[in-house]
RNA sequence: CCGCCCUUAGCUCAGACUGGUAGAGCAGCCGACUGUAGAUCGGCUUGCCCCCCGUUCAAAUCGGGGAGGGCGGACCA
């Protein structure tokens, strides 16, 4: 897999293309990023983008995580301590995951979005984004709480970011795309560059097979779910046999597999009773897609490996935060 | 600052005029049926009725005060 392949391998879109093969062209030491507001456990959306992150440091990225403590406060997440104590949690946990330590800069934005020039910059973009374009960024991102003006000053931020972390990508999943564009015209405005994107994709909703998987409602995978309590939940998960449900809906068992389990793993082993023919291995998702299509592979096996290929990946950030929480 | 409207289950809302400590749909949970889930049946749960004070034997309901939210306050009509 080249360059290309692998830094645009399951991403939703990238803005541009012709951007993105050059950065392509000579990958070293190019710096990519993505901003989390702190939390406490990482859940399975965070990992979407870490996988990210780990195919671009495959291809020689430099990677930075912003840990956006001033935004989680805009955000009325808590007080800076207890925001900075999960952002300390949220970096150990990463790195658990399978992020480079050595090729990762931890970064967190009071560090420097509290600087004058910054300050300074950030007034200049409010001066020239109107309200409604700076609501409608933030639109995916707020859920239906009463507009605050921290919730227009926060997608500013988040623009002016790319900038000041001088990376050459910004990275985030689709619901982040508003606010990226917002940064492509508005960053020009001041004198920088627009940032070239990479949006992943939202996986559905496990249970349900709609829309975006919650982290608040509903369920959703984390850092800290037991081995029982994934297989608790990837059984009770909705999975038709077939990767194309009527209507809108999705298969998320099978877009966990591709976006989370096959990326992390070269092969994956279906085990499964003799009665039903015995153990399968794929290795490929799309190997294992079309056999859940021809109903060679029956959906409970799969979710089995799901689960069984989930507790894996989530089993070090698990053992990590334990120690952490002593 | 002034005016009008709203606030009841996780969600959307009924109930308020004619006081008697609350309902529907959806969601959720459990069971049946499928070798998963869903769908479909069957069953079940859920409430500081925004807060405070007052009237009353009795307040979600009436009165007063407050909070939060929405909308409006040139001209024209």
């Amino acid at each position: 897999m080249d360059a290309y392949e692998r830094i645009t391998r399951n991403a939703a879109e990238v803005v541009t293309e012709e951007e993105v093969e050059t950065l392509a062209d000579d990958p070293d030491g190019k710096r990519a990023y993505v901003g989390y507001e702190p939390s406490g456990v990482l859940h399975i959306g965070h990992l979407l983008t870490a996988n990210k992150l780990i195919d671009l440091q495959q291809c020689g990225f430099e990677v930075v995580v912003l840990l956006a403590d001033v935004h989680a406060s805009l955000n009325d997440k808590g007080t800076f301590e207890e925001i900075r104590d999960t952002a300390e949690q949220m970096k150990e946990q990463f790195l658990a995951y399978g992020l480079e330590e050595a090729n990762t800069e931890f970064v967190l934005g009071s560090s420097y979005q509290l600087d004058e020039d910054y300050e300074l910059d950030l007034h200049s973009l409010q001066v020239g984004t109107t309200l409604k374009r700076a609501q409608r960024a933030m639109a995916e991102l707020q859920g239906d709480d009463t507009a605050k003006v921290s919730h227009v000053v926060y997608p500013l931020m988040q623009a002016l970011d790319i900038e000041y972390l001088d990376v050459d990508l910004a990275v985030g999943g689709m619901d982040q795309r508003k606010v990226h564009m917002l940064a492509r015209e508005e960053l020009p405005e001041l004198g920088y560059d627009a940032p070239t994107c990479l949006h992943t994709p939202i996986v559905g909703d496990l249970e349900t097979g709609e829309g975006k998987m919650s982290s608040s409602t509903g369920t959703t995978i984390s850092m800290e779910d037991s081995t029982a309590e994934l297989e608790e939940k990837v059984n009770a998960a909705f999975c038709p046999p077939t990767a194309d449900p009527e209507g809108d809906l999705v298969n998320p068992v099978l877009e966990i597999f591709r976006y989370h389990v096959f990326p992390r793993f070269d092969e994956v082993v279906v085990e499964r009773p003799d009665e039903y023919g015995g153990d399968l291995v794929y290795g490929s998702y799309d190997a294992l897609e079309a056999d859940l299509e021809s109903g060679e592979l029956h959906p409970a096996d799969a979710k089995s490996a799901l689960a069984a290929s989930l507790d894996e990946l989530i089993a070090p950030g698990r053992e990590r935060l334990r120690e952490l929480r002593g």
